[in-house]
DNA sequence: TTAGTAATTGACCTTTTGGTCAGTAAAGCT
DNA sequence: AGCTTTACTGACCAAAAGGTCAATTACTAA
């Protein structure tokens, strides 16, 4: 019937296999740690011998890294193709915006970073040198750029950013604690538009802006 | 000599081991995690037989929970004592430059709490709905008293303690990456002046106010 | 002093950890 | 079909985990 190149059953039960333990695995270092994870647990939890996943990733720092690889590989840092050209309102409230519907979505990675970063992130300090900081200091050559055209106030704009960082991620890292502090039970629908209302008038008013009037995905 | 009530010798060489060993187990908790950091580590770093930490603590999660309630005692949440009548920018200028000087030169304990948080804050539940409850419905109270009367924006009064919460301790918790991205070693001096300048211009501005001249101590 | 009590700890135990390995099953190829 | 090679895994291992306990060592009070 199918004449692929590579349909290989081995090459699709291993692929089949491997996302089923990068799940699990993926669930439990988000949620224990990776200390608080155990090999076998992700084996349960996978429904795979724990042979297995040694047989395809070589040791516990084997399947941490390639968790955290596949985080990476969707992780878009949002933000992309800015330009001087463009309205800094409307960039900044479109990412503060996009960033919250994440943490509320999808707390499970911000939280894994969040662990790993906690520990010193041994394993991102890579990461960070060759990806984020050259993004980051792209970014920030935008932010000056507005700043020195007047069309913002001029404050830090590394601070600004790692402001933007903070206030959204908050609501994934420590969703425990708001959730306890506001006497939730869990985030609702009505959460991501007030979260993203309250952060985008602080910062955007803080920083001489104005929240525009309707936002574009 | 001294005739004070109990100069046990008994008592006061409980009290020095245990300081010794409690100071032990906040530095590796707070740096590998209540995982990460096993008994015998706690028991070589305070120099005292493991058998001995046990026969103090009964158990690891009784020493993790001796930590976080020494921590707590002298935790200052900040922010006492804030009346309807004070000035909103002095106080939270106040605040911010507080939790940002906590931050920088007290990271263990805010990164204790956070990992604490990220798991779900099995040990400080109850400190929540007890204690930080209660001080933060007080404190919504204040802020919503001063939006009344028009002294600053109207804002969701949680959302904007999140707000503070979150750009002041993410210079604690995520200190790797904010080094990293900074390409900086560690903080210096400066860093706690520029981090409060910035994250006060950003909040206070962003909700109607204005960064005061001179902050009191 | 000394008896009584509490503090201390070395040795030991069980369980779990990450990891190995030899043997078996399953493709793939001709 | 038969042979080669790769995929898989149950059984096993040493190390480290948290925790117990019986024996020893202080203190304290009479």
């Amino acid at each position: 019937m199918t004449t692929q190149i590579k349909p290989n059953k081995k090459e699709a039960t291993r692929e089949k296999n491997q996302k089923l333990i990068l799940d699990a695995a993926e669930q439990l270092f988000s949620q224990l740690g990776y200390d608080g994870a155990s090999m076998s647990m992700v084996a349960k939890e996978a429904q795979v011998p724990k042979a297995n996943i040694l047989y395809y990733f070589k040791s516990k720092d084997g399947l941490y890294e390639s968790v955290i690889d596949r985080i990476i590989a969707n992780w878009n840092l949002g933000l992309d193709n800015v330009t001087i050209n463009d309205d800094p309102a409307t960039v900044l409230y479109n990412y503060i915006k996009s960033k919250v519907i994440l943490a509320v979505n999808q707390p499970m990675q911000s939280r894994l970073f969040a662990s790993e970063i906690l520990r010193g992130a041994p394993y991102l300090q890579n990461y960070f040198r060759t990806n984020t900081r050259p993004w980051v200091k792209q970014k920030v050559d935008v932010l000056q750029a507005w700043m020195d055209a007047d069309k913002m106030d001029k404050v830090d704009p590394y601070h600004l950013l790692f402001t933007i960082w903070s206030t959204t991620q908050y609501y994934a890292d420590f969703q425990a604690e708001v959730l306890l502090v506001m006497n939730k039970l869990e985030y609702d629908e009505t959460d991501v538009a007030q979260i993203t209302q309250s952060i985008a008038h602080i910062i955007l008013k803080g920083i001489g802006l104005k929240v525009p009037e309707q936002s574009e995905t």
